[in-house]
DNA sequence: CATAGCAACTATGTTTTTCATAGCGGCTAT
DNA sequence: ATAGCCGCTATGAAAAACATAGTTGCTATG
């Protein structure tokens, strides 16, 4: 027998999966450089201040991988790729919204220039 | 001079500054652990499946430092701390819950059993 | 045309984080 | 007395993130 809600407290599970892929370095920021609308690679990492090429190119794959982001390639010539919120995505868009707010009356700036 | 406002799409700096600290891994699920209420440190590492001693120590004493979670020693002579969440620490909780949902019905279990 | 530059990545090697494991001092339950 | 829980800290190994350089394809400049 497992113990079906046995009082103990728990972290729930729906918040538990949110931070499997918010909860990673660069992720929520690069969703909500998006918000505003289909980017390419470079345009992303210009908007996401201190990201790699190499970490941005993983993370870009990752949440294409979770269906968080698509990816669309134009094979020009100008070949160009570019890649936007699906509609997992905007969803979230609220949430980063309040999340935002949430930041900016409850952190502050100081505190962690840590890394 | 910088470039006031210049069109071109940038990470909302408020989103960043919460990612900062949410965007460390166990992070945002040691915050949602807490919004029952305070809990010692095992309760914590029960509640959140999977961190690790060093790790939780760590990250509590992060959050302790940009003030979202108190911590309060109680010398018995049993010896019990507990951790418990600030008044900025519980103003994020109705955006954990929104988390919550969002990731329910937008992200699926699978897709990233990563790590 | 040659040189330089941008876009979109990949490759390489180093630095940081995170991790599992072990141990420690104080107290309690058996 | 022995074992066990609580709240941590120490240690070394494994994984992630990082900076930097290089690649291919196309364009803009001289």
């Amino acid at each position: 027998m497992e113990d079906p809600e046995d009082g103990r407290p728990r972290c729930d599970e729906a918040v538990s999966l949110a931070f499997s892929v918010l909860g990673k370095r660069w992720n929520g920021m690069i969703l909500d450089a998006l918000s505003g609308g289909r980017l390419g690679f470079s345009a992303v990492r210009r908007a996401v201040t201190g990201i790699s090429d190499a970490v941005l190119s993983d993370r870009l794959a990752e949440l294409t991988g979770v269906g968080l982001v698509s990816r669309h390639v134009d094979a020009g010539p100008p070949l160009s790729v570019d890649y936007a919120l699906t509609g997992a995505g905007e969803n979230l868009i609220p949430v980063l919204e309040r999340l935002g707010e949430w930041a900016s009356e409850n952190l502050s700036e100081s505190g962690s220039t840590d890394r």
